[in-house]
DNA sequence: CTTTCAGTTGGAAGCGTTTCCAATTCCCTG
DNA sequence: CAGGGAATTGGAAACGCTTCCAACTGAAAG
């Protein structure tokens, strides 16, 4: 393969001053550096970024790792920075838990510690201590999205708020009795954000002086399936039915809208339905939801990574909070019956 | 950091002797294995891949290229792939495409060629002359998924068969006035599919003796979302509407679906409808489909590579045909008019 | 016409492994 | 007990870069 010694050859430079002009740093007069330039093109060379690595200690690589590949909002954050990671031509790692615990073992404790990456992206893990170490251990930029992250940089959404948000919507239309999808609390790869969420449901409820109903509080795990099921559940054992349901993610609330669909109920006439997240669904089905651009969230993760790598692999542990956008669709309406 | 040589220290031994026992390469007595073994254990030591590679020309690292990472097939892919990795040991870097011409060019004019992977994985590209030329440049084992790759091994299902398979189907129900919702040809960054699954359809429907009406072949993007703009058209212009629809796609099934509803027809009773994938949501909908098992692909995919390269990088090319699963749930029925 | 200094340049020492090669050890033969 | 081959070991040379350092250049300053 060609090397960069060829291509110094080629140029009529040394070694080190091709280095120089094909990274940037270093003073290199203009001449060289054009003649570096072309030699590299001419020869299609394209440096070797293990090599790379191995004399300088970056490696223009980060670690994306995601509890699912398969749910909305990791999709919309691997999108989001793998496109910035392109742009600014840093390869970007998957690591995928999934469900397995091996799995999950291994990724903390061999993958993350082979030096392979300038900096880690962590979304939606609830770590347990030693994992938290095993990531400080590596001594790279971290940050967390979707929930803290001790001792890391976090890029989160306001949970309470936009589910007073939400709750609200539903109560300015004039309901009350407002049923809540929430996500099972043991499902340990997530923050608290169920509870959180939850949290400022009931708050909301609360200062609205409606009351929390417990029976009308399901819990699922945050796919459609499960809302699913548990929406069918809530809409077929009530005595009373809610006029309307806030989902904990929009696609519990796509879940819920399949469920009422079932029991023919129209929505919005006989069930509104919110949810939280921008699901790309959300359009088609007219499901009012509230906005809070994973992709967004996934380029600014890289952002501050790049920022933290170029200053020399140090990150102030900060905690950013993204904008949500409520975004109106047909899901929602002022319920049929004359409000209490 | 601690390295090989630490190891080499604690243990007693010579850094090419520790190399060998890590590597499990070369002979090394049981009991310097051991005692390699044992020192790495006890200073934390893992193996940077990164000097590795340098040395060994492996890198530990697969290339998975993705046209996009929120259609259905691709995740599952992903998914599988990803475990698949994992458990060999494997980092997966992960190109998404998307629809930016300037991302699709630097990952096959830089980050491919940056000799960072040991393989590719390349699933369901269209790509160019200039593409493939690069992609063989790189001299590395590669697998297509999803369609041909000139040159490389693939694993594919046999999409015309499978077409064919679900139209039938459908005729075998009783329905005669089946329409059909392909992928755009245009859409370049799939083979020929759309195509191919098109021509499956007719070619079931004229060997049932049905006609194949022109306005009943409509096209979409493979989304839920373009598949119900094209269903909703379908449905709403149509002097005669068709009693049964084949998508090419779970994805383009459920758009199909959804804007049914709309129209207020029942699934299956006014409209049958049949999908190809196995997507997740299918069991909620009770979608009729063709499983086509993509986890299970990007695990092939995968185990193919690995053999390459331990197999000193060779891969034949060869053709890989993955075996699908006609599942039948509830979209399909016999149609409510009496066939003709 | 020296001196000075910033801007350029090349040599060479790593970076952390693998692996070739030669040396050593050990266990069998004869 | 010498000789031979296999198994085991360590030294050292790569792998393809970056970067420290010293040397050199030229122009501005004195």
């Amino acid at each position: 393969m060609t090397g960069i010694k060829d291509v110094a050859e080629r140029a009529g430079l040394s070694v080190a001053t091709v280095s120089r002009a094909l990274s940037g740093k270093g003073n290199v007069s203009p001449g060289s550096r054009e003649r570096a330039r072309a030699a590299a093109a001419e020869l299609g060379f394209v440096l070797s970024y293990h090599a790379s690595s191995l004399a300088s200690g970056r490696t223009h690589n980060v670690g994306l790792v995601v509890p699912s590949v398969h749910r909305w909002f990791f999709s919309a954050v691997i999108e989001g920075a793998s496109a910035a990671l392109l742009e600014a031509g840093y390869d970007l790692t998957l690591y995928n838990i999934g469900e397995n615990p091996a799995h999950r073992h291994s990724v903390f404790n061999d993958f993350l510690l082979r030096k392979r990456v300038d900096a880690v992206i962590a979304v939606s893990l609830e770590l347990s201590e030693a994992e938290i170490q095993q990531l400080h251990a590596m001594n790279r930029p971290i940050v967390g999205i979707g929930g803290p992250l001790p001792g890391a940089s976090t890029i989160r959404i306001d949970d309470t708020g936009i589910a007073r948000k939400a709750t609200n919507h539903l109560l300015g239309l004039g309901h009350s009795k407002i049923a809540h999808i929430t996500g099972h609390e043991a499902y340990d790869q997530d923050f608290h954000l169920p509870g959180t969420r939850r949290g400022g449901f009931e708050k909301a409820m609360n200062d609205a002086g409606c009351p929390v109903r417990p029976e009308w509080i399901v819990s699922a795990d945050f796919t459609v399936e499960g809302a699913y099921r548990a929406a069918r559940q809530l809409l077929a054992s009530a005595p009373e039915r809610p006029t309307a349901v806030f989902a904990a993610s929009d696609e519990m609330a796509i879940g819920t809208i399949l469920a009422a669909r079932d029991f023919g109920l129209r929505i919005p006439d006989d069930l509104s339905v919110i949810g939280i997240d921008g699901h790309d669904l959300g359009n088609v089905l007219g499901l009012t939801t509230i906005d809070q651009d994973a992709k967004g969230q996934g380029a600014l993760a890289v952002r501050t990574l790049l920022g933290a790598i170029s200053n020399g692999l140090v990150l102030e542990p900060a905690d950013a909070e993204h904008p949500t956008n409520l975004v109106v669709r047909t899901s929602t309406a002022v319920p049929k019956e004359s409000p209490s």
